[in-house]
DNA sequence: GCTATTTTTTAGGTTTGTCTAAATTTATTT
DNA sequence: AAATAAATTTAGACAAACCTAAAAAATAGC
């Protein structure tokens, strides 16, 4: 496994990220994302040419190569392992470790996080229900739903939250609705697609629309 | 607390590592410390002593203020509990832990350290036997004598390898000699200074004087 | 199909932390 | 105490990773 500077992985990870089978990232989309000039990523995209981790022709946007990939998934199985740690073995509620683990991937060290890994007992999924990839880059599909979409009466679990806004977050905070949390949905208003869901052992709590389709769950 | 570059946390941790009560750390000791040239620690203490973080007059070596050391004594903190988690929880040799905490201890974040120290519930010393700085940095003495000067059949227990050498650290593989192993001194040769020891339920065994120097014991 | 706009790249500059080589200061010898 | 040696600092350069401003290419509007 090669090795790379803090910035490279941050590029590579927020590559995978962005790309998708059809489409090509583009600059200013890196350059929003990474809090950088385009400029910035025009440099760093020569150089991550050189070194054959993405393919890239000037303004043809890039995507990674079987290498970058290979590297970015990597990067992000150190993120999502120390996410998890974080959340199960240190406490850390589910909306602050994303932060810590941005600092944490960066330690690369295969022999500390295969044995981290073994710690853990293996997870599947991070705190936030995105897989977390083997050795070997390999990782589950997330089949994953929003609240909007789950059956009455169906028991499941809090996995993600998608668009995660500021406010989205503070709402949550608010409706102390939290990762990891079960729960069902006990009536559906076709008047304005808001629910009447349960959490836990809470009393029976009404969202909007809106809020259930950025809240997602996993069943069983 | 202030933040500071990796560059920065290393040297300040170097120098209060060198520093002594009576005598300056020089730029040459420095400069072997940190793999580095005379010059560019220069550069590095015109820089830390702007933060005030060193006492520096040209030609006359440097030393750390109050608030120098404050940041010191938290960077060690961060080293000590990786090692002790890296060792105790993720099963590291004891002589591998080091390497990796260099890394980890950049990771900045005091609520991390806090629910570490709080997960690890409270370790007061690493796994060579140092001691652990608290969030104030207040730490314990360690009251470690050199294996040659225990007293013959007391009961002690290894807790720090000193002048941790290449050379060293391979004779004490090959004696299988580990720090956290029980340990009595059953004879002295005073021709000379080399000793009969029992370590764990081993047969006894016999070292050198200048082995003994170097292998620290707590009793107990 | 040709402008106008947007996107991307180039050119050149800045900061951080390093380096080499030369100059300067301090310490050691005789 | 002068000469030599050792330690330290200065001066100037370099790479990484960013930046701004200007130029070039691609896209969109009419």
């Amino acid at each position: 496994m090669l090795n790379f500077s803090t910035s490279e992985e941050n590029y590579l990870k927020t590559i995978f990220h962005l790309q998708t089978r059809d489409s090509n990232v583009t600059t200013n989309e890196l350059a929003e994302r990474l809090h950088a000039r385009p400029a910035s990523i025009t440099d760093m995209m020569k150089k991550l040419k050189t070194r054959k981790l993405v393919n890239y022709q000037p303004y043809q946007g890039f995507r990674l190569t079987m290498e970058g990939k290979r590297a970015a998934l990597n990067i992000i199985r150190r993120h999502r392992l120390w996410e998890y740690f974080l959340a199960e073995k240190l406490k850390f509620n589910w909306d602050e470790v994303h932060e810590v683990a941005e600092q944490l991937e960066h330690v690369s060290n295969k022999k500390l996080i295969d044995k981290l890994d073994e710690y853990l007992a293996y997870p599947k999924f991070d705190p936030h229900g995105d897989p977390i990839p083997d050795t070997n880059g390999k990782m589950e599909l997330s089949k994953q739903i929003s609240l909007a979409e789950l059956h009455l009466n169906k028991p499941a679990r809090i996995c993600y939250i998608a668009n995660q806004s500021e406010l989205l977050l503070e709402h949550l905070q608010e409706k102390k609705i939290k990762i990891g949390a079960s729960v069902m949905v006990k009536r559906k208003f076709t008047y304005d697609d808001s629910l009447e869901i349960k959490l836990d052992n809470k009393p029976a709590l009404n969202i909007s629309g809106q809020l259930a389709k950025n809240i997602f769950v996993k069943h069983g």
